[in-house]
DNA sequence: CCCGACCCTCCCCT
DNA sequence: AAGGGGAGGGTCG
């Protein structure tokens, strides 16, 4: 077991309307945190584990690295430089990995008035969902990542995911028991029995697609991949250029690299805009899943005549009416809406009944108080969610639609 | 453009 | 009390 060497708890001002973590990490965009205390999370990264902690007006951060002595650092995927030996370049050298993972650059409030402004349907559901930023995670983990997702629910994706790291990836380190491995690179997954060992592992017919493009990606190289990511938002250590202005359907390198994406097995339009939003920096990649498409139905009149089943035709058609209603940052409005259909924070949407109700429980969305909610909630790495609240699930669900609350109705009562 | 099949897990319902 | 039916951030043929 190797050892880590922890530096200090740092800190960089970060208010929850610009970062929220606690609905970021937990939004289906990133597979591999783990709530590794209280109120605290972990993920194996650039050979290091990195913490967070977050209160209302701080983001705090902690990397841990292995001992040089003990365990020479095993670079993952890219571009982990070899061991920085001095805490004080450590910590240079986190809060530059924390400040571009997190895409900080933005102004999200701004962003979130302007599309509250562009949209009524935004201005009414997003309050509750502040502080939702689009990660800028590796373009290799994410197309993996979201490889997985076809098909699949969170809590299965992020075992999978696991898994993969376990079992291909980098031993970085452990917090208590619990080991940490960086994402595997795509080599790793070119072994001959990947497949079938995935298979085992109860990837189901994935396992195909991952050895597939794990072996098409080694081909053309990461460097090929990296080349797909807007200009914009280059990796760590490259120099922004300007990659131009919106237009319909999406720049031009957006599409090329959407279009090239789809040559890998299991990439198909969906996956294919998850990597191009998440992985590559393209805002104004709109995924259409079967969750966007019934937000798109029920908020936004698709669903009829010439758009009546999610069709390519209306995939795109999805897609461009979210471009032009929310601009360039489209992506990450798209986000947040998702994020606000999520079952997961379901009671977040009647917070205030709950108060009413007599409810010890206060859920302020924006506040600390959320450590309340992240009691309650699995962490993904359980294997079932289950439902200690059901009675609260049915307060809360009461407020909601029908079909819903008659579902959770009659199960409270089972 | 429309289907069914695809791995697997959990859930509701009978 | 077992088991069908459906859905879960789709993709392929």
């Amino acid at each position: 077991m190797p050892s880590l060497r922890a530096s200090e708890w740092q800190n960089l001002p970060v208010s929850l309307k610009e970062l929220c973590i606690n609905t970021t990490l937990r939004c289906g965009q990133s597979f591999r945190w783990r709530k590794s205390a209280e109120d605290e999370w972990s993920l194996a990264l650039h050979g290091r584990i990195l913490s967070l902690r977050q209160d209302s007006e701080r983001l705090h951060y902690r990397a841990s690295f292995p001992s040089a002595a003990l365990a020479p650092p095993t670079p993952p995927a890219s571009t982990v430089p070899s061991a920085a030996e001095s805490v004080n370049q450590d910590d240079d050298d986190t809060l530059a990995l924390v400040k571009h993972y997190f895409n900080l650059t933005p102004n999200l409030a701004q962003l979130y008035d302007q599309w509250a402004l562009a949209d009524p349907n935004f201005r009414k559901r997003a309050p509750k969902f502040t502080g939702v930023r689009i990660l800028q995670q590796d373009a290799w983990e994410a197309l993996i990542g979201f490889i997985c997702s076809s098909n699949n629910n969170i809590s299965r994706i992020s075992q999978m995911v696991h898994n993969l790291c376990l079992h291909y990836g980098p031993l970085i380190g452990h917090v208590g028991a619990t080991p940490y491995h960086d994402f595997p690179t795509p080599k790793a997954l070119t072994g001959p029995k990947v497949e079938q060992h995935l298979q085992k592992l109860g990837f189901g017919y994935r396992a195909k697609y991952i050895y597939k493009t794990a072996v098409m990606v080694e081909e053309k190289g990461l460097d090929w991949l990296q080349d797909l990511c807007n200009p914009e938002n280059p990796p760590l250590g490259v120099d922004p250029k300007p990659a131009g202005e919106l237009v319909e359907g999406g720049r031009g390198g957006y599409r090329r690299a959407h279009e090239e994406l789809l040559a890998l097995h299991g990439v198909g339009p969906k996956v294919a805009d998850c990597v191009c939003l998440m992985g590559l920096g393209w805002s104004e990649s709109v995924p259409v899943d079967t969750h966007v498409w019934q937000i798109a139905q029920r908020d936004y009149k698709f669903g009829k005549g010439k758009h009546s089943s999610l069709t390519k035709a209306t995939y795109d058609a999805v897609a461009n009416r979210f471009r032009s209603l929310w601009g360039k940052e489209a992506g990450w409005a798209h986000s947040v809406l998702f994020t606000a259909d999520l079952k997961t924070f379901s009671e977040r949407l009647v917070a205030k009944v709950e108060v009413k109700e007599e409810t010890v429980v206060k859920i302020e969305v924006d506040g600390i108080k959320q450590e309340a909610d992240m009691v309650r909630m699995e962490t993904i790495t359980e294997k079932r969610v289950k439902r200690p609240f059901v009675k609260e699930e049915h307060q809360v669900l009461e407020v909601k639609e029908e079909k819903v609350t008659r579902k959770r109705a009659k199960r409270t009562k089972t």
